[in-house]
DNA sequence: AGACTCCCTGGAAACGTTTACAAGTCAGGG
DNA sequence: CCCTGACTTGTAAACGTTTCCAGGGAGTCT
């Protein structure tokens, strides 16, 4: 008779009823000593008592809706695999950490249906804001973006009157840095592998490599241009194809992930890299350091892009009023052993230096 | 006047009564009109127009407050950047979706700390489950396995008679394929390149490989062992200091991104692979078939764990109350060029099938 | 001694949904 | 004409927190 009654949740965990009854407290106070605001030091000693006697576990969901956040931020990348999102990663886990949030990952898979129904999903609240790097954008993701209830930031190209945040670089640029580079030292007929021209950073490194050619007076040889994956095989297969129809003293890649790929490619057909073909890849990823030569690579700034991203979405977070706003990170050029001139190093270079350490670089003014 | 006051959110975004009072009905009405149950078709149009006008987007949270559940699923693993996750998450990925919810990922470094409080924090109720691949292990790990009020499933190594559904593999025994393959193909001292000791992967590749050798009856030479951490840099680090003081013909790498770094030393010493010295790793990513020569790996199974330790997962949301469970995988092992026998190809074999063709395999029972 | 402050407490109202229940409408069959 | 059943609707109670508010006790200053 006496005893009162305990008030676990429905599925028989305790609540904050259960803890507070236990404790002969109201709910009120029970919380209060959960959350270490006030409380007498008897009721503290109770409260504590009683919620770890019950295994007492509060339930965020329940939290989150009362304060109207949960703590959480999210990621959506097309390819988890692809190391550039790696290190875009780390640089917005680090932000994200420091103020006190978590960071969760979605890969979509470059899958447009998915990205939207996960910006669709998650943003309904589960997060407190997201940074999206789509690389396909359709006028679904936009509006998608627009109608989120949750802060939204976007790393890459973005139709220039889209009212989001966004962070980008000047890919085209990038590639022009890659191709001065490779015409200065003394590479004549360079080819190039790109990633499928209906995404995003596929039609601007198209268009940046076409440009940077006619910068410097020269017609583009539809032969030496392949397209394929933003992936590992499908470099591979693009180099060999290209090689087959084609004598390229220089190829340039549209990521790493290409250029590793048509490395393979070149040195299994025993092409010497760099005296017979310069190798030039983009992202400036981990993996251009791992491969063998060192593979010289077009750095887009993923690290500086993931921090700014993560800084723009924590300041809209505070402050949802903001006018959108862009930041720019420029590209530069990582020079290493794939691409030194052909008479420069008898072999690929053997750095002594750990891996990491800092290579040539050619900055390029901000935008 | 007249005009019925609209209830939106505290931050003046529109909610079920916004809608309601809108459309002139009951927030049942609407919410059900928005769930697709019932409802008369005057109700149903009336709802959804004032849906669209005033761009209503449910509050997942509030939903799953209600509803105990949150579609959400959760993947906790060290390092990011190390393919082995990559592949395990594919997996995992694939099997969530397939059950109608979506996976998150979270990187936690490696970082006890940091893991434990992801523990914490996502399973006290903002995930319907998750899956945690920790490295290290402590009491505190498991203790917050165990309090969870959310079902979790590990990948790896797990004390026996923890309560905890699991999936693992034998490593030690993978090791023990590695040594009997470089064996076998007339190696002899085979250099051991590993990760930390005090991880669960690093002393179970430890014991592996000294039981190997004793049942060769070969006695362990310590100068051929080095210990760095599962990482490229290290794996590069550490081979070059093993070489500064042994000759190994053969060098057996914890997992594969040590293996790459390896590789890296011994080209840039001007050794060649297979020929001076043979190359194994282990964990059978992509990294293996990237490299050149295309490495040897010992499959650890990892996108077979994820999908089993996925499906774990969902039988456990689905039915709570089943007993504690436990799967195997077994490894296996994949033989490219960087451990064919020295005299076997003149160089290291230019594949000209593509990337991801069945290498030669070497099953082993399972448990 | 009274007024004032400070701290602690419990009741109750939020947060935005879903849903059990009861009441209402309407058509059709006896 | 009434009863039954199918269908729709609205009221209200959850879900588990946090927090506003008012009340009360103890102490301090005048």
């Amino acid at each position: 008779m006496g005893r009162k009654r305990l008030q676990p949740s429905a599925d028989g965990r305790p609540t904050v009823h259960t803890v507070a009854a236990r404790a002969g407290v109201s709910i009120a106070s029970a919380s209060r000593v959960l959350n270490g605001v006030g409380g007498s030091p008897e009721t503290v000693r109770r409260v504590r008592a009683a919620a770890a006697e019950v295994g007492y576990v509060p339930n965020a969901i329940a939290r989150s809706l009362q304060s109207q956040r949960t703590g959480l931020v999210a990621l959506a990348v097309a390819d988890i695999g692809n190391p550039v999102y790696v290190a875009m990663m780390r640089a917005i886990e680090a932000v994200v950490a420091a103020s006190g949030r978590q960071l969760l990952v979605h890969a979509t898979g470059g899958d447009v249906a998915g990205e939207i129904s996960l910006l669709r999903r998650l943003a309904h609240r589960y997060v407190d804001g997201m940074i999206v790097s789509p690389i396909r954008l359709t006028d679904h993701h936009l509006e998608a973006m627009v109608v989120s209830p949750v802060p939204v930031v976007v790393v890459g190209q973005l139709p220039d009157d889209a009212p989001v945040d966004n962070v980008r670089t000047d890919s085209r640029a990038g590639v022009g840095l890659a191709v001065d580079h490779l015409l200065a030292t003394g590479r004549q007929r360079i080819g190039f592998l790109n990633g499928p021209l209906d995404t995003v950073p596929g039609a601007a490194r198209d268009a940046g490599f076409r440009a940077a050619l006619a910068n410097h007076g020269i017609t583009v040889d539809e032969n030496l241009i392949e397209v394929g994956d933003f992936q590992y095989a499908a470099g591979r297969a693009a180099a060999a194809r290209l090689l087959a129809r084609a004598e390229p003293d220089a190829l340039l890649c549209a990521n790493d992930l290409i250029a590793v790929g048509a490395l393979h490619a070149l040195l299994s057909e025993d092409r010497r890299v760099p005296q017979d073909v310069a190798l030039v890849g983009m992202d400036d990823t981990e993996l251009a350091q791992m491969a063998f030569p060192q593979l010289s690579s077009v750095s887009l700034g993923s690290a500086d892009r993931g921090r700014r991203a993560a800084e723009l979405l924590l300041e809209r977070i505070a402050e949802p009023d903001l006018p959108p706003r862009r930041a720019h990170v420029a590209p530069s050029l990582a020079v290493r052993a794939s691409s030194l001139p052909p008479g420069a190093a008898p072999r690929p270079a053997a750095p002594s230096q750990p891996a990491g350490a800092e290579p040539v670089t050619t900055p390029m003014e901000v935008i």
